[in-house]
RNA sequence: UCCCCGAUAGCUCAAUCGGCAGAGCGGGUGGCUGUUAACCACUAGGUUGUAGGUUCGAGUCCUACUCGGGGAGCCA
């Protein structure tokens, strides 16, 4: 008997097969019932006649709670009621596991209800699509990478300080004394790129600030490449790409995933080369043409964002922004100081900024201005700054949040349902 | 940290002016040979978040607290 997964059944038709997972859901109408048998590749219906199976296997038809484990044995059959195209024939059903009542109805719930119980949530279809939705991505962004002649390289989760300096940070007790939680793997992303040249690094980074907004998590995943001699317009070509190949990926290897997120497609589509790429102060003169007041200097908050994106139909690059609202790394625009390299990438459909990046400060002395401006500790960022010591570059890169792209591609509210075991704020269960 | 909203059955919610705490789903029992969140009948299920106050009487009004949701700032 050969096992298959519900998403290959079509290669079976007519042949009698096994299948393992969970009851989804079950109906009966006299002497035949429906359970809707779940594996995590799919959701098949199998139909179940008094008359084929075992008294034995019947009864347990008839009362087999919901998400217990079985495994039934029957004929793929083409049925075109079904919206998989087919159904399984029973003639055998066992029962591995029975499960208690389970907390998760075909009916509404509420969020925070759900999120109590996020360990069981990620079985029900939506969950499942969008966490298939992120693998892709991830893989995508991340064989992009590996294509190009990137380096892999992990940054540490325990740093002595913090990297910016401006956002708070989770103290952890490090023997006899404190360590933080990253905040970004850039600074040693830029410190590897001098020893490989093109780097990527792919890891966790944690803010503890008291961020209560559907765009932030205090645990999320970031995208870094940094490239050794790469000034900020190829890095930006490099995000297009980037952003190309995912959303291309998306919507080729995740179409059923999508379908079930009800997501339009045609928006993900339109996301081709070239996109857009305005100033800071063109995004500023958008602003007061759709009559939002804003000054000049100041950093766009989460409306201006969304205006801006919804001002077109593609992602938008937004470059030169003011120096001062930038962390203190970003190298100043030559012909004008007052503006830094910098490149943020905002999402279509009023979903933002995804990615963050621009041209790192390559000159020892405008750094060491930068730090004390600042106000940092210097001597944490020694080894920072003798990156500019032995042999510094121009370089530049970029981060690209996971759970952000996730939630644009997929359509979806909230950052929270892109990652298995979110964590929030109020939130560290489970 | 700030603003807004909420907490009633396992879950989602209702309860009119302050006057007997209810429905759907889920659970249980029975029925139905093609159901699609199946349907039909019956049934069990409650210290109304916690503490205090007003009142003849509080799910409902007042105060504090706890927890949760939505949003802002900051950011990816």
């Amino acid at each position: 008997m050969t096992w298959v997964t519900v998403d290959k059944v079509a290669q079976y038709e007519d042949q009698n097969v096994e299948l393992r997972g969970w009851i989804a859901n079950r109906r009966s109408s006299g002497k035949i019932r429906f359970l809707h048998l779940r594996d995590g590749h799919g959701v098949i219906q199998c139909v179940v006649m008094a008359n084929q199976v075992s008294p034995e296997a019947f009864e347990l038809s008839d009362r087999v709670p919901y998400e217990s484990s079985v495994i039934v044995r029957g004929t793929v059959k083409k049925e075109p009621r079904s919206p998989l195209g087919y159904e399984i024939s029973a003639n055998e059903v066992r029962l591995i596991a029975e499960a208690a009542d389970y907390p998760i109805s075909k009916k509404d719930h509420g969020v925070g209800f759900l999120m109590d119980n996020r360990h069981l949530w990620i079985r029900s279809s939506k969950q499942n699509a969008l966490l298939k939705l992120r693998s892709v991505v991830t893989n995508a962004a991340r064989s992009f990478f590996d294509e190009l002649g990137f380096v892999s390289v992990e940054a540490p989760v325990l740093t002595p300080t913090a990297c910016e300096g401006t956002t708070s940070l989770f103290e952890v007790a490090y023997f006899d004394r404190s360590a933080y939680l990253t905040q970004s793997g850039q600074l040693y992303g830029e410190a590897a790129a001098m020893a490989l040249g093109q780097i990527c690094v792919y890891g966790p980074t944690f803010r503890a600030e008291k961020s209560k907004t559907r765009r932030h998590l205090t645990e999320f995943w970031m995208i870094e490449p940094e490239m050794a001699f790469w000034e900020l317009p190829e890095t930006i070509d490099l995000a297009e790409k980037m952003i190309c190949r995912i959303v291309e990926a998306a919507l080729e290897k995740c179409s059923t995933q999508l379908k079930t997120l009800e997501r339009d497609t045609a928006s993900l589509e339109k996301a081709v080369p070239p996109f857009p790429r305005i100033t800071y102060s063109r995004a500023v003169e958008i602003l007061k043409e759709k009559g939002v007041e804003f000054n000049w200097g100041d950093d766009f908050g989460a409306d201006e964002e969304a205006v801006l994106s919804q001002s077109f139909d593609k992602p938008v690059f937004v470059t030169h922004y003011p120096a001062d609202i930038k962390a203190f790394y970003m190298k100043r625009e030559p012909q004008n100081p007052k503006l830094a390299l910098a490149v943020d990438l905002l999402a279509p459909e009023g979903y933002g900024e995804i990615i963050g990046g621009g041209q790192r400060e390559d000159s020892l002395e405008m750094l060491e201005h930068r730090i004390a401006e600042h106000g940092l500790p210097r001597e944490p960022l020694e080894w920072y700054l003798d990156l500019r010591r032995y042999g510094s570059v121009p370089h530049a890169g970029f981060g690209l949040g996971i759970e952000r792209a996730v939630t644009w591609i997929a359509g979806i509210h909230h950052v929270r349902e892109t990652i298995a075991f979110p964590r929030l704020m109020d939130r560290l269960y489970p």
